[in-house]
DNA sequence: CAGGATCACTTGCATTTTGCAAGCGATCGT
DNA sequence: ACGATCGCTTGCAAAATGCAAGTGATCCTG
């Protein structure tokens, strides 16, 4: 565990590992503009800690030569759980924006959740998992007519 | 996500929260001299901000007016499967003096290792839940005859 | 009941980490 | 060709951390 903590126990890591588990995030800007409020420095030099621990891997964009794309290795979506059990303490215990069914849901359903997040990351879909909150249906989640949240992944 | 992480998302707090939950730790002392090299101020600091964020609570020691009893709180107790899912990780990712069996057993066993933090939590059992490495079957758990590992919970 | 040990902290200060703003070279779109 | 954008660096101030010594209350021993 303090091993672990070594790799990502800072106010940051676990935040950039989430952004490009759950929301997509591929470059340098978008995190920057996350509205976290990251400085670049902090930044530069927590994406240089995460590849030298292999929990990320960064490729320059064929398609834009400045651009370089940020990646989770295997070894970095095997956090996925951890993610997702500070997720649902967060939620249960904390005053956060998120609904309390889709909380409920998400501890409910965590085996899907995870074989999710692990398929977006397999198959490069960068769909953000969740919609922002209010968001409605344009997420990998949506609410369904009875008011529950349904997993699109069970709906086909 | 966030949220969880601004009230331990530092390299101290976690092991604190763990020596707690795992290691049986009450004391100011036991924290100062478990090996990690915590400063005392930083200690101070931490269990604080801890009993603040409603995650552990104090009570002065019945039996020595100097002596106060840490101690986790229901909240404090719920952050068991983060603990548990980051343990996992650093064992299958990371050179740690774990040994590999024990990893899988407990990775299989996950619900069972739960509940047993919980009711060591719940009648106060200051156990350590596992052995040091190589101890034998001085913890919780014990080798037994086939050189897999039994959870004590099971056999009795 | 005196005197020293122990306990949970505090304090002062050096070192490290972080935050903020500006700037840099390479690459891009026009 | 030229300005915008990209990932990243630099300089410097502020905050967090680490270290050593000290403090007051309580305990234990003779």
């Amino acid at each position: 565990m303090s091993i672990s903590l070594e790799r990502f126990g800072d106010r940051w890591s676990l935040l950039i590992i989430r952004d490009l588990m759950v929301r997509g995030f591929r470059t340098f800007k978008e995190f920057q503009e996350s509205g976290e409020g990251i400085a670049t420095n902090i930044l530069t030099d927590r994406l240089q800690k995460l590849e030298a621990a292999g929990i990320v891997t960064t490729e320059a964009a064929e398609t834009d030569g400045r651009r370089v794309n940020y990646r989770l290795t295997g070894k970095g979506i095997d956090l996925a759980p951890v993610l997702l059990e500070l997720l649902i303490w967060g939620a249960q215990h904390e005053e956060t924006g998120a609904p309390c069914e889709l909380i409920v849901k998400m501890a409910k359903d965590r085996e899907d959740v995870l074989a999710e997040i692990r398929r977006r990351w397999r198959e490069r879909d960068p769909t953000p998992l969740l919609p922002k909150f209010g968001d409605g249906a344009s997420g990998r989640f949506s609410t369904n007519p009875s008011g529950g949240l349904t997993p699109l992944i069970r709906a086909g």
